[in-house]
DNA sequence: TCAACTTCTTGATCTGAATCAAGGAAGCTC
DNA sequence: GAGCTTCCTTGATTCAGATCAAGAAGTTGA
């Protein structure tokens, strides 16, 4: 892997805090690996062996009940980082949701890099500030929220993370998008089943607020009404 | 404030990163402070003025909607790191659920302070890492447990958190704790009502579960069934 | 000691979302 | 292009927890 020069999440990525020489160390303990569509990378409970960068697709970040309940409580985007640095166990498993392609490393060869290079724990730092934020602005959906308001907050959330693209660090509110998850999954998500999820989209569509050319298609037609429907702050 | 190696959390406060010298400069920046329960440090969307240890006390990290649904996302105790570093506002509330001492700093210092001092943003990092896997813990409590299991959890979670004390690292579960919330604030946490959870607090000690010797106190009489009631992992 | 208040408990009823139950539509395979 | 399979939608019914309502228990203060 010596290509990092030409990674299209280089400014996005925890990576941009390095420098030339810094990036050509990491690139060293690194590997560039493909992922398919449902492959899991970490299991819940497994010794956390693997961190990584995603270069393109989109994975799910779930935990589960001994009864089988899932719930997904995170949706990693390109240039995100995956897996839980400096710990024993990964609380969690991660899947991927799309087929996929990562900047690999062990975790341990990754943890004793990033305490030697105080910039690329910044980055970390930063990024894990924000996806605690993000996190606990789930926590209000999941505890406080009508299903109308998780369906409109969610549609609202993926127009948002779906229109960061490419290595610049602009982004745009997308108006029409691929969901990257299936009716159970969004459920898992808004802790909603599917009946109320698929309801809640048909209901959202025969009031044209959205429009679903497809089952994975979303066009919003209506933004500011959804945003009325998602109770945002 | 020159008085770090008398605190009582200095060994679990992420202050411990630091080297002598360095607690003496970290303490030029702060100010030791009491807050009365019920008293609010930081408002949600405010500017992100202030950090702070807590030393003694019991806090909460709220968030709500514009028509007054609150969710508390976090339950901040002695040793714990309290604000939003590095972000211009803050996203959620934090206000004092009991009386309490905390150690407190300016963000824009301490921010400047922590970059300079990779050792205290580690520490910093790490215990971010472990809140975030706490959140995500209970997005899964808020996505799929049912009441019953919410407050067996809560229970649980309690004893072991009240159990972390003093200066040292060691912890206990204890068996009988004084609950830092109300029954207003219990279900906010749970995403549940006053009512539904003081039923299901009844059931449990009709069930010879949990004893309530008085409306804050909570003898836990069988942990196992507790536990099973909890749907632990 | 009592009045006013706050907090908690318990009961009755309601309701939003879950569950149960059929189909329908889109993709795949052979 | 017939037959699977998977995913999604829609309808009927149920139920866990919310809401509405009343009072009990504890607290505060004069």
């Amino acid at each position: 892997m010596r290509i990092c020069s030409h990674c299209i999440v280089r400014n996005r990525a925890i990576c941009a805090a390095l420098t030339h020489d810094e990036l050509e160390a990491l690139s060293q303990l690194g590997r560039k690996q493909r992922v398919v569509r449902g492959q899991t990378l970490v299991w819940e409970g497994d010794d956390a062996l693997i961190v990584a960068n995603v270069i393109t697709g989109v994975l799910k970040v779930s935990m589960s009940i001994a009864d089988g309940r899932e719930q997904i409580v995170g949706v990693v985007f390109p240039a995100d980082f995956i897996g839980r640095p400096f710990g024993q166990q990964s609380p969690y498993s991660v899947t991927a949701l799309s087929d996929a392609e990562l900047c690999i490393f062990s975790r341990s060869n990754f943890d004793a890099f990033a305490r030697s290079h105080p910039a690329l724990e910044h980055k970390l730092l930063q990024r894990t500030l924000e996806e605690l934020d993000r996190a606990r602005e789930w926590m209000l959906l999941l505890g406080k929220k009508t299903a109308t308001e998780k369906i409109a907050t969610l549609l609202l959330e993926m127009s948002s993370r779906l229109g960061e693209v490419g290595c610049s660090v602009e982004q745009d509110e997308l108006n029409i998008f691929e969901l990257p998850l299936d009716r159970q999954q969004i459920g898992d998500v808004l802790g909603l089943t599917i009946e109320t999820v698929s309801r809640q989209l048909s209901r959202l569509k025969a009031d044209g607020v959205i429009d679903l050319p497809d089952r994975r298609l979303v066009a919003i037609q209506n933004r500011s009404r959804l945003r009325d429907l998602s109770a945002a702050a």
